[in-house]
DNA sequence: TACGGTCCTGAAAACGTTTTCGGTCTCGGG
DNA sequence: CCCGAGACCGAAAACGTTTTCAGGACCGTA
């Protein structure tokens, strides 16, 4: 029985020696013709590449590895698969690399950090042209080391060490973007509901608005940004603390899309009209929640995708020569919906 | 300036020879010594994990997969990456293959033929040990082919050949077990809200619960089952719908955690109550979607992680020789929340 | 001292490619 | 006829391991 189900195993794996066998050609012969060097008739060429395809041959990626010293692989470290923030950055990595000739080894180290250094470990063992690695959440994260044999690519979370090279969500430009939106509609008097302290994302988005706000001589409405927890929960009792301190608040910037449902449940709760009254933003442009909001959201999209594509892009660079250091932010979208629109 | 930053390229790589040298021994010893074979002195095998230890040596996985007929690699094909449902099995495979030994190559397809065969040559070129595809939705998907040099195991998305092994969510268990669990609250009217009829989860979820409800002698609230589209919309026009025709109705079963927030969402404006009045079941476990719902949504979890989990481990035990074959159905889990409850 | 045995070590082959280098063949020009 | 120049091909080395097999050292026994 044994093997006997294994999806009928065509027989012995074809090897180049086969395909130079079948053409009446030596192995050497057979390589050059197959990659398309010069120095090999037009007819052998041919009669090389009908045997491979009646042999259905492919090369064998690991004697190949061997020899030059590009593998054509490249390690994906993500410490939180279920995060929805890693997927659309891995994404976006996997494409950027395509179907190519590049293939992705993904790891979990779920957050953890011996698991982590198997993690890589394993990926140089298996020689590895280059690693991603991908934050859980939007904060510096210990670097790898600066002895790796492999050029490192750090994304959404930034290494603490500045050799490395990061690449980072602009949360500082997403808040001046949002402030700068609520300011074009005509508020003036903008509350910020947040998310937990800890996070410098949530300091970040805070300094931002605050920034945004000086330039016009704003104060923040209510007196102080409301920090608290990611949760709808806390969306909702902010509001309330909020509307009772500042009853004459004609915006609130939320810091997540779910704190934006729990500010927009409160504010139906209370009658006050969303977004003639007060407008309401956003932030993740998380469909589920911001599409289907009412009024859809007005939200802040941090175009984790784009991160993604390009952090694969500069370990593509970083393999074929060159990394830089230090911090790349990308800016983020706006992307207005119904829950923000100018007053009056 | 070429690969100077390239993250201080720490020197040649060490190689079993370099341990070799330093241990004063050669190098069958030296892959003996590490590789934990009797026939080594004691004296000789320290001296030789010494040497490996100082050089911070470790082997080279492709020239080890070269040798042997085991590489140590899977590949993860899935085709479709940003689906909420492929993540968790994703998850659950890297989970069950752990940061041991083997390490996973994932490749989306995009849900494009091509671009699958692409990646599958790719993956075989690496010779991979065995696949996993995981389909996007949960429908009879084409074959590989049988004629593959390594084991397949296709999760969530059947394939149409039998000879393969395919894990898939047991949907027709789950509509039984939904409305197993509002007549068990006490429902006798029960209607069915669901999704786009072209899916085969929609048709079989709406045969358990037929089939449930048969077995108590009922027919099905509304006399149909409301197919439509997998949206909140939908969830809405469809409640508006079978108000009108069955006023009455004391459960709705939702094929979705989306269409049951549109049910939710309608029952509210008309004044009805949930749970006293009408009982109300979504499908997924959305977390954020279904545990954010007012009152929160009971629901069905199709344990995706766990599916994932299953056929990693179904692909060892082929790697190891037996695959089977056919279909193999993964049970539901019943998640209680508070959106049913006993009747009075 | 010879001998069978045990224990340990190292040389060499193998895995499947790529690449270098030397060789053969042809051909045209002197 | 000889020679140099291409053009084309193949032998062999290399990549870094594992594994097989032969042999050396040492021991105890006869």
């Amino acid at each position: 029985m044994k093997a006997s189900g294994s999806a009928g195993n065509a027989g012995r794996i074809v090897t180049l020696r086969d395909v130079a066998k079948l053409a009446g050609v030596s192995v050497a012969t057979a390589s050059k013709a197959l990659n398309g060097q010069p120095q090999v008739r037009a007819e052998t060429r041919t009669r090389v590449l009908a045997a491979a395809e009646q042999l259905s041959f492919f090369p064998n990626a690991l004697a190949q590895g061997l020899i030059g010293q590009r593998t054509g692989t490249v390690g994906l470290l993500t410490s939180d698969l279920e995060g929805r923030f890693s997927i659309p950055i891995l994404m976006g990595a996997e494409d950027a690399f395509g179907s190519g000739q590049t293939s992705v080894f993904l790891c979990d180290a779920r957050g953890d950090a011996i698991r982590e250094r198997h993690h890589l470990r394993a990926l140089l063992s298996r020689r590895v042209d280059g690693l991603i690695v991908v934050g859980a959440r939007p904060d510096t994260r210990p670097s790898l080391g600066r002895d790796l044999p492999v050029p490192v690519v750090y994304a959404y979370a930034p290494s603490d060490d500045p050799a490395d090279l990061s690449l980072v969500t602009d949360n500082v430009g997403a808040g001046r973007m949002a402030t700068g939106h609520l300011l074009d509609c005509g508020r003036r008097r903008i509350a910020h509901i947040t998310g937990d302290p800890a996070y410098g994302a949530a300091q970040d988005r805070a300094k931002g608005t605050l920034d945004r706000l000086a330039e016009e001589g704003l104060e923040l409405a209510g007196g102080q940004v409301w920090f608290g927890m990611w949760s709808e929960a806390w969306g909702r009792g902010a509001t309330r603390m909020l509307l009772r301190r500042s009853p004459d608040v004609d915006a609130i910037f939320a810091g997540s899309d779910e704190i934006a449902r729990g500010v927009l449940d409160v504010l139906h709760q209370e009658g006050i009209d969303v977004p003639s009254q007060v407008a309401v933003m956003g932030f993740d442009n998380w469909a589920i929640l911001a599409a289907n909001a009412r009024p859809p959201l007005t939200t802040i999209d941090m175009n984790l995708e784009l991160l993604g594509r390009l952090a694969a892009q500069r370990l593509f660079a970083a393999i074929d020569g060159t990394l830089g250091s230090g911090v790349e932010s990308i800016a983020c979208r706006l992307v207005t919906r119904d829950s923000t629109a100018p007053v009056g």
